[in-house]
DNA sequence: TATGGATATATCGGCAATGGATATAATACA
DNA sequence: TGTATTATATCCATTGCCGATATATCCATA
């Protein structure tokens, strides 16, 4: 609330970028975790370094698009040296953008016929 | 054919480099009309500058994802100064392994509940 | 016919993002 | 005890983006 910017006129993002928003959409988690979460849900095609990691992450935290948390998981299966993050809704509101803008872009490439008998239904 | 690399090691592309690729899937282009067919194609949200057209296009024509052609339209249709190009055997075969990156990615989206009533259906 | 806007290609240079290398230290486990 | 993994962080070379600029042609119309 109160962000005066439209999640438009982020786009496109970076591929790097894109994933990490994509990891923490699916709850909060640190920053290493997010690589994990990136290398697993590609399949181990996709991999950041920590150079883009952190750097990614400071820019992400500066634009407003992900916050730091307090909220920590109990004592047992937490790690001191772990910062956990999560979207805010500026930030949700711009990874729902771009996922919509690679929507339109996966049907275009559809309709050239680069796509096999996939699913995804040209509405 | 011929081709050592794998089409894979070529992604993820940017999204100017993706957006150029597309647009010569739909048949072969000048460099001015991918520049046109990009801006309609994404109602006008992205728009590819000369900088990055040109510099995308010298890159891709050395890395052997498009070529430049001999044929050309009907002279009362044509342009002399125009160049056009058109997508390699290799070239179709990394579009295509983004596009179906991307497809990828979207279905993760909607898996995170992103994306709101749209079609394509999860496989 | 001349004027100008659109078409068309091309380069330059500043800037931002990437990602490997490096550093540091805590944790887990054998 | 040692060592691999987890974890965060910075530095820097390389790359790609993209606006500015340049040059020239095409085409409509005044």
């Amino acid at each position: 609330m109160g962000d005066t910017r439209s999640a438009e006129e982020q786009l496109p993002l970076t591929p790097a970028v894109f994933h990490i928003l994509l990891a923490l959409a699916g709850g909060e988690k640190h920053g290493y975790g997010i690589m994990q979460e990136i290398a697993a849900l590609t399949d181990d095609k996709m991999r950041i370094g920590p150079g883009t990691l952190y750097g990614s992450i400071k820019r992400l935290l500066a634009g407003g698009l992900i916050e730091e948390t307090d909220e920590r998981p109990a004592p047992e299966m937490d790690d001191e040296r772990r910062r956990y993050y999560r979207l805010t809704a500026f930030g949700r509101l711009v990874v729902t953008a771009e996922a919509e803008r690679l929507f339109h872009l996966v049907k275009q490439a559809q309709l050239r016929k680069l796509l096999g008998a996939q699913k995804p239904t040209v509405s």
